[in-house]
DNA sequence: ATTACTGTATTAATTGAATAATACACTTGA
DNA sequence: TCAAGTGTATTATTCAATTAATACAGTAAT
């Protein structure tokens, strides 16, 4: 389609996690964050797949999982679009408690690295402000 | 063998990063700290494999990977043990610098979710509060 | 010597994920 | 109408990881 968003998706089939979970996972998040709104249009599957060199299969089996949790709806003949759906929309303290399952990786990771709680915070800090975003 | 420390490994089937990964990337981080000595004997596959309930030949492939990478030596008939090897120490500034990787999913996740480094850090705070551990 | 441990080599089978190449039904603008 | 765009079903193939069931050579204590 003409309009849709670029969505600046991260994909690395070396990462371990399948290339599939890793596009519901980022479009979800944009869901809940409202950066992507109802009704707008998602890239094609054959753009998107291209885009970053995978099959566009693929893509579609994300796009399907996503219809059926109730993220996306299908326009036949047209393309994916973000569902009306508000459930799918959440607060901050939502979205907050979806950086968990990464946070517990994190304070493993540092517990087996033998890292407290202080020095890791104080480095996060750096490393935020090293790879600073616009907010 | 007799004397083997509790390891406390963290092993997930299901989380995406193959099984044998899991296994060399916390008993590296292990001998990183010094959690684990020069000299400390691993629990046997066979152990390690039961508590987990994976397969023998799974932790081997990690036992031997870390071997190639000179972090742990096969001693014949007896087991294996935390290599001879000071490179594989590593100083705080090394160890901090291994939470990169994780930091940059963090970082990913929450910029997807519109969460700013100031959110994120105030709830960070308060996950490591609340799933505190012993420093 | 026997027993009970080590790690590992081997072979076979299974599973999940991804790719590739078509094909189809649908929509829309020219 | 036609051409170009949607997502998807289908089939086959490839690949990595894991499991399973043995088997073997080495060590060490009884």
């Amino acid at each position: 389609m003409a309009n849709s968003k670029l969505l600046g998706l991260h994909v690395s089939p070396s990462s371990g996690t399948p290339i599939y979970r890793q596009i519901m996972d980022q479009i979800q998040r944009l869901v809940a964050s409202k950066s992507l709104a109802i009704g707008d249009e998602l890239p094609s599957v054959r753009i998107l797949a291209e885009q970053h060199a995978i099959n566009p299969m693929t893509v579609s089996k994300a796009y399907s999982a996503l219809e059926v949790q109730g993220v996306l709806t299908r326009l036949r003949g047209k393309g994916m679009v973000v569902a009306k759906n508000k459930d799918s929309q959440l607060d901050l303290s939502q979205r907050l408690a979806q950086l968990d399952s990464t946070l517990e990786m994190l304070s493993l990771e540092a517990g087996q690295l033998n890292i407290s709680d202080e020095q890791m915070m104080s480095y996060i800090e750096k490393f935020l402000k090293f790879h600073a975003r616009k907010n």
